[in-house]
DNA sequence: TGTACATCAGTGAACGCGCGTTCACTGATGTAC
DNA sequence: TGTACATCAGTGAACGCGCGTTCACTGATGTAC
């Protein structure tokens, strides 16, 4: 079977090679001989390869954001300016994100390796696209969040919201590794929605720790 | 001042410029030009790139890893087979941390940044190196972390220990532009030691969390 | 003390290679008259 | 219905560039006799 599109093609080959090496380490002659397609395709589609990066972050987001953005207009419709809770803002989270590609529940584990290395490689160019693009969701949902923990300062939100985003892209986007890791160590299988399951109650727990406690 | 050392200023230029954009992204040119130093002199006195980089996190990690062997000894000293305290052993982590580089307390930052790029780039040299070097020292505080949780099933103790890893690797190793971050949106000005100290109950509290509460 | 040789730290220029990008081109499909 | 032209998707080969590495070399310092 011949592949119809070829953009679609270059999208999914640039999707895996660049969550196995990084952004930097994957070339468009890798990509593009993966895909089956001529070198030039790349830069015929996307521009050049910057606007491909920027297209692979946007084929997962864009319906990621949609789908995020009805999960939460529902659940501000069902509070009726009750107080958000924090665990249910996480697991909402959760949920849209294995309901967004539910053929494959390992491509939210791909997009979290890809994130990651958005952040840890300069890609500021990648930065300020998604900024531009889906800023507006994630401030709503942060709205929540403060609204859902008013016992923390500002300063304390503001970290804890780092130390999950941290926990989370982390190993979600080592889960492959680390679920053959934790196979291989203890003999028990292990799949991504099983990681997420463990990571809501350490999220939650530690988002609503006491405040220096010692 | 000419630099006494070319090595010594091939480290440290390497330490620096990997942390701020990569592996793969800094080039050899950039290191020596930073240093001041022929380009031919990284292979002379390293061998190559990969090796390079090896030394970069040796000359971190041995003495870290020195001081955490000699801390971790006081403390089983110390504890005469009491139970170990999750808490302290956090708390113990941290000081070595400080510890080993006091003149430069943001030093820790840096190779949060590097060992985030090491999981997250290829860099599977980097992995075999480390584990060989440094797997020892690790595997007792592990031991320790264990006996601090026995309450925990193993596979649940996995995840959380990596849990913990990604909170501390990504906000320490974004700790720059987060700190930027935090005195832009909130006025109040952080330091690397002051988020340590934030990350510790946090860490702690999600660590502890009970197994699978709704 | 003097001479010969070895070692060490560093240098300058070049090597081949893979990279992202460009460009003139082809062949198929769609549109206008 | 037929012809002319435009658009689209894709191609093959080449472009210049920066990369890691190599190599023959230099000059200073140390060692043996």
């Amino acid at each position: 079977m011949p592949p119809k599109n070829t953009a679609i093609s270059i999208l999914s080959a640039a999707e895996e090679l660049f969550a196995e090496k990084g952004f930097a380490e994957t070339s468009l002659r890798n990509i593009t001989s993966r895909a089956g397609v001529n070198l030039a395709a790349v830069n015929y589609h996307f521009g050049s390869k910057k606007e491909l990066i920027q297209a692979v972050f946007a084929r997962f987001l864009t319906p990621f954001c949609a789908e995020l953005e009805s999960e939460l207009n529902n659940y501000q419709a069902e509070l009726d300016g009750q107080r958000p809770d924090l665990t249910t803002l996480l697991g909402l989270l959760a949920r849209t994100a294995s309901k967004v590609d539910q053929d494959n529940p390992d491509r939210i584990a791909i997009f979290m390796r890809l994130l990651g290395l958005a952040y840890s490689q300069g890609q500021g160019h990648l930065r300020r696209f998604l900024r531009n693009e889906y800023g507006t969701v994630f401030a709503v949902y942060m709205k929540l969040v403060t609204e859902a923990t008013p016992e923390l300062s500002e300063q304390e939100r503001f970290w804890r919201i780092h130390f999950m985003l941290g926990a989370t892209v982390f190993t979600l986007s080592g889960a492959e590794a680390l679920t053959a890791m934790a196979e291989y160590d203890l003999g028990e299988q292990t799949d991504v929605s099983q990681v997420i399951q463990r990571l809501v109650p350490f999220l939650s727990s530690g988002f609503q720790a006491p405040v220096q406690p010692s």
